[in-house]
DNA sequence: CATATATTACTGACCAGTCAGTCATTAATG
DNA sequence: CATTAATGACTGACTGGTCAGTAATATATG
């Protein structure tokens, strides 16, 4: 198991073997990422990922147990840093609920053009049903994370006299619909689509509606700067 | 090769056997359709949907050239219907876009609970992907035709003036989001799900947040029958 | 040569789709 | 009505291909 009497140190690069090690769970699983949104999971091919990180299919098994521990690693590094970047925007605009959703939509979208990360609610929903440890985990560390942020987020704006008093619990999942379809949308129908609202449209139309539907009656309309 | 003269006519039932063969499609895509919601098409057999229909799998390639076929006569089967029920509550309810709107959103949960045509969305959304000529379907026969459904009655409520005048195009996508994710959230996390929303208070809340997000300012609260 | 890293060829389970054949019902014949 | 012939719905064993996972082998590194 240890190893650690080299007798001289030779502590410069462990050059490429040793590099690779550390480098590979990454390559992988962002290979695995890319096809499973493309193709789904069940559909997906070992020997796909393993060609598309660089690498032969035995090579996956040094780093990952099995198709679905491998899913769920995918799962686990894509998403937890994206709870993460919401969790600092409710402390960064904690003053202001309205531009807080605002900034969570578009930082949302963000996500959405930049990275394949969008494609996670799609997959779990496709295939979340065939795996329940990896279900159950994402229902825990993402959905219920997800939640509690734009619970804050609500309570702060009702707190404030800026939203109304509404239920809640209720509206953030009515909130978060636009957005996952959003996702959900852009990695089934997409292709299909001809002449469809663009994001950036359907976004504004969001925002439109919810912050209208949420304001307090006496408040005025805040145009932004 | 040819026959026909039966001399008197025997005009009357034919019995089990030549029933049985008008049944037997309705059955198949009965059994698919409640084990593709369940599963996945992937993960579904045919052996257990002839089974579950109660015959043998040879028997399905009599009626259905293909999985995908089958596939794609449960869909059809299965949600053209349910749209021309839309169609006929915008004739029903011309006069009360608010009414309207409510009828409508009620009357999607009433398929969901009592069907499980709910459960093609996820399916839809799950494996549509891999199947572009079914995909393709879905999105002129469904899709389209929903939207058109919903463009006239935001459109009526614009009109009357009790609606705001918004963005029709959008606003639709964003209604129909949590409409769909209610169907999805049914057939893929609901399991995970503890001390969740319940369907009907989530589609009060629903209807909540966009009536008082299209109602035109000045309108007063329809505190409904 | 000992260890870590990677590849390649292989195995076994699985499943969509096929096809030769069974069996129950119906029609034809005397 | 009894016997034979024809029909067609249905069956289930089989095949051909795919793919997750394994094992034997190779290459680099210290």
């Amino acid at each position: 198991m240890e190893d650690s009497h080299h007798s001289g140190a030779t502590g410069h690069a462990k050059t490429t073997a040793r590099r690779r090690k550390e480098a590979r769970p990454g390559e992988l699983t962002a290979a695995a990422l890319a096809l499973f949104v493309e193709r789904g999971f069940a559909a997906t091919r070992l020997d796909d990922i393993a060609e598309r990180a660089g690498v032969s299919k035995g090579t996956l098994y040094l780093y990952f147990d099995s198709k679905e521990a491998l899913f769920k690693a995918v799962i686990q590094e894509g998403i937890v840093p994206a709870i993460e970047a919401g969790e600092a925007l409710l402390n960064a605009f904690r003053d202001d609920p309205e531009r807080l959703l605002r900034e969570m939509l578009f930082g949302w979208w963000q996500l959405l053009s930049s990275t394949p990360l969008g494609g996670i609610p799609k997959l779990m929903i496709a295939e979340g049903g065939n795996f329940p440890e990896v279900n159950q985990f994402y229902f825990d560390e993402v959905i219920t994370r997800a939640h509690r942020l734009f619970y804050a987020a609500l309570e702060l704006g009702v707190a404030k006299g800026v939203f109304r008093p509404v239920d809640i619990e209720a509206q953030i999942q009515v909130i978060l619909a636009p957005l996952l379809m959003l996702a959900i949308w852009k990695h089934s129908f997409a292709c299909c689509a001809g002449g469809e609202v663009a994001p950036q449209r359907y976004l504004d139309a969001t925002l439109d509606l919810i912050l209208n539907g949420l304001r307090q009656p006496g408040q005025k309309e805040n145009t932004d700067e």
